[in-house]
DNA sequence: CGGAAAAGTTAGACATGGCTTACAATCTTC
DNA sequence: GAAGATTGTAAGCCATGTCTAACTTTTCCG
């Protein structure tokens, strides 16, 4: 109820601040640091929303942030961050390796749906990924046999 | 640019009123027809936000709307709710039947993915099912062995 | 028929999350 | 060390989508 932009309480972030705290994180894994400019760069987004998002993460405890200064991510979003960074690579290996949809695509879904997809079922998924590559009898001759499946069943048109 | 809440333009539907007309066929499918408090009731929302949401999809020629009058799918709009039935259904199944996950959580999970995940990857999550369905040499025999996996690689924790 | 209940609508508020424009601080480079 | 470029922030706007409160219309009966 009483919980505002103010509040440091640990409710389920959104989508939205989901994004600039992976972001955050997957800008210091490649270089020293993190500018504003690298998110809005990597996100897509103006310089203007990266500062509000900034500080709405700030208020919720999860980056050190004051401004024009240095930002780095508190271990509580450090945590959460490598979360997420997780689940986006179950999916990215679902979709790729079980799936069998080109990088690029399986890019693409796996940003939107590690948003969404609770604890449980990404587990369960990357159980199953690693399940069909262990396990298959021919690990490739079941990939083969899929892509054989999808021509012979392709869409006829759009 | 010149698209706005009047313009029946075909961009894509937002999440939310893909909701909406997903409920609607819903509905319609099981009743003779849709009244807002059915959707209302369905999708837990209040009244207010159904009648806008209403009035949006109206615009947009995907359901005949008048105020106090009966409200039916366009052809249009008809063709787009099946669309988004049909993808919920490819998930549950995905999600029921492959990584044999609760009905109750991979409805709710469905739910969320289906307005997120392209045609292009639900259709080939549709073949995955039929194919683990078709050509497993013992369709039932690899599920035991996942479960049995599954069961061996439990989380320890949480 | 007539009035109460149910259903629908309007108006107005609020939260999120994006944008642009304009200004401030910092860095770079001579 | 100062000018210009880069980066960061502030203020204010817009769109979406939700809500409550209050009003209107329709429906349902007694």
């Amino acid at each position: 109820m009483e919980s505002n932009i103010l509040s440091g309480e640990t409710e389920r972030l959104s989508a939205s601040l989901e994004d600039y705290l992976e972001a955050m994180l997957f800008v210091i894994l490649e270089k020293k640091g993190v500018r504003a400019k690298d998110i809005a760069d990597r996100l897509s987004v103006s310089r203007p929303s990266v500062t509000s998002a900034l500080q709405v993460l700030a208020a919720k405890r999860l980056i050190n942030y004051a401004p024009y200064d240095v930002i780095t991510l508190t271990d509580e979003g450090e945590k959460q961050a490598e979360k997420i960074l997780s689940k986006h690579t179950v999916l990215q290996e679902f979709f790729t390796e079980v799936l069998l949809i080109e990088p690029e695509k399986a890019e693409a879904v796996a940003c939107k749906i590690e948003h969404i997809a609770d604890d449980a079922l990404v587990e369960r998924l990357r159980l199953f990924s690693r399940f069909m590559k262990e396990n298959a009898e021919s690990p490739e001759e079941w990939k083969k046999e899929f892509m054989r499946y999808c021509r012979e069943h392709k869409m006829p048109k759009k």
